[in-house]
RNA sequence: GGGCUCGUAGCUCAGCUGGCUAGAGCGCACGCCUGAUAAGCGUGAGGUCGGAAGUUCAAGUCUUCCCGGGCCCA
């Protein structure tokens, strides 16, 4: 006979497959039509808030994988914090400005800027937007929570003039300045070029090595005065020698005299044996000739002799010719020499009369080249001269070279006061996720150039300056600040491209000159400083948010980046850093721990991995690295998180399919638990806390871990295993049953809150199986629930110490079972009877009194415990133990399968067990 | 080249202040079950802890160097 029908086997509407790529959306449609992010908000009023701060993306392109990791973690994060009652607004944002979409507009016009401002960025802003559009359609395939109607965006009217005003508000306290500096540019699209412009190819030129004669004695040369003593520089961009202010040698490497008749040359030792004829007279190193006079090649003008750690000896002399105007390094050095910045170049390309050489006035830098040359060879300040092929710099656009040339820029002065000390105090205030981010940012603020503001572009917010033509005065102070905020408020930055300057300060407006030929700066903002206000435009601007936030949470790129440039300005103006802490994570790397990209062709994109597994799943795997570090992702890894996320939704479909019988308002009381309950809501107590361990320290891959080692190891292994006999035997109210059902709903609700930051569409999933096929009266959705609710009592060290020699039993009968199986006494372990020998009487006493459960946990059919002196295999609490699988003795019963002593065996149903017997007849007696 | 950082079984991770034959889960192999079934259970085999040297009675854990990644600079 079949007694299927007779047994209370699992059911539910939970299905196995979870096919999350089609699923998920639905429930991303509940929690919006049900405003679910709104609810929660509300909810938590009144709890203590924690704000985490959005680093905006760029909006270009569509999502990568690393954005998924940023945006998964910081949505598992405020998932958690507003679960724990937290108050959690999360606005995101968007970085809407800035060189890489001009750049994409550019291209999209044919390469070709000539055409109206305001049409171009009236373009770019379309730009923008439709990827702000892309993008959030992305994230929200992520099922990330958030204010996503009512998003941040740089380039709405109201953050922009917040960004004026941040500007305006350091500039009054004289934290902006403007100063010279050297800049890329073209001189055939006289414009000025940012790095990403630039192009590198191979050019031929005049590479010259030059003599500059030393001023003073040489140290470490007797008999210096007898000789005519030069440095040799060598140099492949002769035009800038006329701007040559120093010369520069390495502190640590050593340098040469080496002498023929009269004179004596100066260059590192590597090199000697190159001048033939010379012989080395004496030997000094590269610091010994820091503060050393020559005399430059042009103007009249003196060279310093400085020490720069850049110098190498892969070409060259080993010294390096300084012109503070044509270099970025020579700038840096330049800088910290306090040596003067001369650039007598124009920005097509030709000397100035500020050269002070009338040959060469008007005439392209580099057709001077041979002229420059020629007069060198005239002074006899040439040493070797030979063309040769290297790298040199072009403008993307047009091709051709391109040059240093130093312009006027603002910049944010670090050491304006004390902000760079300031800064570096607030670095240690904040609370840094791991650890040693605070080394590093505070290594990079304490050696931090400048900050130059200035961007010789179109897309961004304008520096908001205006100059006077006639004495060269800036016009920038609260009134002049105040009419552009207004200005920018009304009409956006575009406002100031459209008017002219006495269009926005009046038409009365006059400098204090008493001029009115006033016009306006030509920069725009970095777009650094677009993000690094945000603190200002969003927390500070935005009720439901406040200042600083709680946390920033972004990739270890942004240490040089967005930590630094939302710290800057926040100390600067408010004295404080915007955030109170700040976690990093790492980026992502393929299976071999190498970067992606498209010529590897190891790139995975998040659209990918949703459209194949889920968000679900791609949160797991998030939830499953340590982010620390760099996070790795393959095929292989993604498998292995699919066998993971199976574990944990099978376990979670035992539960709701076996619970759906009891009553909805029934729950046994802690204390009438079987021993067996109490033991599992014990070790889900302890998961419970490491899973809060993990969620608490952002070491959420503890805390999937926990949660999916206790799904695997306690739930399916070792208690559902356990549990069926009860579940599907025992008759439907049966207290023993009755009980784990009970244990099974309440640890599935909790484990439902548990899971819910890192599975949100899976938890919401079952939390409405729950309510619907079980009639639990949870709140709408598992978001807006009270929280987590583990009793203390669930907590009980005493059964843990019951359950100790019960487990160790397990452990050791378990393999002896495998032995006796493989031995062939039988096949199915739940036919087997297990003998147990015991040398100590206090534990075979324990254990006599815990057959009956003992024979159950070990799910076999028989159970004999004897006391036994010389059992010896095995130890446990001292004792030794011997142990005998054997195939049990008896009939089996049809129904619950186990074989049963035919004394044990029903008179009535010839098949099944007496215990079958009398459930089978209750519930033949209730059908009638 | 510089600053910071990472490198424990095929994979993901534990290994606290140095101390028993380096752990777990997954995967794999073999077996069981067919009343969680494109599920479930059991057993087992996998590691010279990136490499080398050093400190120590003792090093995956400390020091130095090297190799290989990553981020940011130059």
């Amino acid at each position: 006979m079949n007694y299927n029908k007779t047994l209370n086997l699992p059911k539910t509407k939970f299905s196995m497959k979870a096919n999350l790529p089609t699923r998920e959306p639905n429930f991303q449609k509940f929690w919006e039509d049900n405003e679910i992010y709104e609810k929660i908000l509300k909810k938590n009023r009144d709890g203590k808030s924690f704000i985490l701060h959005d680093g905006p993306p760029y909006a270009n392109g569509n999502i990568h994988m690393g954005h998924a990791l940023n945006r998964t973690l910081k949505d598992i994060t405020i998932r958690f914090m507003s679960m724990k009652g937290y108050y959690t607004p999360f606005i995101p944002g968007w970085d809407c400005h800035g060189l890489p979409i001009e750049y994409e507009v550019i291209k999209k016009s044919g390469g070709r800027v000539t055409e109206d401002k305001l049409k171009f960025r009236k373009k770019a802003t379309a730009y923008a937007r439709k990827f702000i559009e892309i993008q959030k359609k992305e994230f929200q395939r992520l099922g990330l929570l958030g204010d996503w109607d009512n998003p941040y965006l740089t380039l709405d009217p109201e953050y922009e003039a917040k960004n004026v005003e941040v500007f305006s508000e350091l500039y009054l306290i004289k934290m902006i300045f403007r100063d010279l500096k050297p800049v890329l540019g073209c001189p055939s699209c006289c414009t000025a070029l940012a790095e990403a412009e630039i192009e590198y190819a191979d050019t031929e030129t005049e590479s010259v090595f030059v003599k500059f004669r030393l001023l003073e004695t040489a140290p470490g040369l007797k008999d210096s005065e007898e000789y005519e003593i030069y440095a040799l520089a060598w140099t492949t961009t002769p035009w800038t020698l006329p701007s040559n202010t120093a010369l520069c040698f390495h502190p640590d490497f050593s340098y040469s005299y080496i002498q023929k008749n009269k004179e004596v040359l100066i260059v590192a030792s590597e090199f000697i044996e190159g001048y033939e004829g010379y012989r080395e007279i004496a030997r000094v190193k590269g610091s010994e000739m820091e503060g050393l006079k020559f005399t430059a090649p042009f103007g009249g003008r003196e060279s310093q002799g400085i020490k720069g750690d850049f110098v190498t000896l892969e070409d060259g002399t080993g010294i390096v010719h300084i012109a503070p105007g044509h270099g970025e390094e020579d700038y840096i050095v330049g800088k910290t020499y306090s040596l003067e910045i001369l650039s007598p170049v124009d920005e097509k390309g030709s000397f100035t009369s500020e050269l002070g050489l009338a040959e060469l006035e008007g005439k392209n830098v580099f057709e001077s080249d041979p002229l420059i040359i020629q007069m060198l060879r005239d002074k006899n300040l040439i040493f070797a001269e030979h063309r040769i092929s290297h790298s040199y710099p072009h403008c993307w656009r047009c091709k051709s070279p391109v040059i240093f040339r130093s312009t006027e820029q603002w910049f944010l002065g670090i050491d304006k006061e004390n902000l760079r000390e300031n800064a570096i105090k607030e670095i240690s205030q904040v609370s840094w996720h791991p650890e040693s981010a605070e080394n590093r940012i505070r290594a990079m603020v304490e050696n931090r150039p400048d900050w130059c503001l200035s961007r010789q572009r179109l897309w961004g917010v304008p520096v908001p300056v205006f100059h006077c033509n006639s004495c060269g005065d800036f016009i920038a102070n609260e009134e002049s600040f105040a009419k552009i905020q207004e200005l920018i408020l009304n009409e956006g930055s575009d406002g100031w491209f459209r008017r002219e300057a006495l269009d926005i300060l009046g038409s009365d407006f006059k400098c204090s000159c008493g001029s009115s030929d006033i016009r306006k700066d030509d920069n725009i903002i970095d777009g650094w400083f677009d993000s690094g206000v945000s603190s200002f435009a969003v927390l500070e601007s935005r009720e439901e948010l406040s200042w600083p936030a709680d946390m920033y949470l972004e990739g270890t790129d942004q240490h040089r980046g967005w930590f630094q440039t939302s710290l800057i300005p926040a100390v600067g103006l408010r004295g404080k850093a915007p955030y109170k802490s700040v976690l990093t994570h790492g980026f992502i790397v393929d299976s071999e721990g190498k970067k992606m990209s498209k010529s590897i062709g190891n790139v995975i994109s998040p659209q990918e991995v949703i459209q194949k597994y889920g968000a679900d799943l791609l949160r797991l795997w998030i939830a499953s690295e340590n982010y620390f570090r760099d996070v790795k992702i393959s095929e292989e890894i993604l498998s292995q998180i699919v066998t993971y996320y199976r574990r944990i939704r099978n376990s979670i479909r035992f539960i709701l399919g076996n619970t759906r019988d009891l009553p909805k308002d029934y729950i046994t009381p802690y204390e009438e638990m079987t021993p067996l309950d109490k033991y599992i809501l014990h070790k889900f107590s302890t998961t419970v806390r490491d899973i809060m361990d993990g969620y608490e320290s952002y070491l959420f891959h503890r805390g999937s871990r926990a949660l999916h080692d206790f799904c695997n190891i306690w739930l399916s292994s070792f208690y559902f295993n356990i549990l069926k006999d009860r579940l599907y035997v025992s008759a439907a109210d049966d207290k023993a049953r009755r009980s784990s059902q009970s244990a099974l709903r309440l640890m599935g609700i909790e484990l439902l809150k548990l899971a819910s930051p890192i599975l949100p569409h899976t938890s919401e999933e079952a939390w409405q199986v729950l309510k619907t096929e079980q009639g639990l009266e949870l709140s709408e959705s598992v978001f807006t629930s009270d929280g987590f609710n583990i009793p203390e009592e669930w907590n009980n060290p005493s059964i843990e110490e019951e359950f100790e020699p019960l487990i160790k039993i397990r452990e050791l009968a378990l393999k002896k079972i495998e032995e006796s199986k493989d031995a062939g006494l039988f096949k199915d372990p739940l036919e087997s009877s297990i003998k147990l020998k015991l040398s100590s009487s206090e534990l075979f006493n324990y254990l006599s009194s815990k057959e009956k459960e003992l024979k159950e946990y070990l799910v076999v059919s028989g159970l004999e415990i004897i006391s036994d002196e010389s059992a010896s295999e095995a130890e446990i609490l001292d004792s030794g133990v011997e142990i005998e699988a054997v195939m049990a003795s008896g009939e089996k019963c049809a129904r619950c399968w186990l074989i049963t002593p035919t004394d044990e065996l029903s008179t009535e149903y010839t098949d099944i067990c007496l215990r079958c017997a009398s459930v089978v007849k209750e519930i033949a007696a209730s059908e009638k």
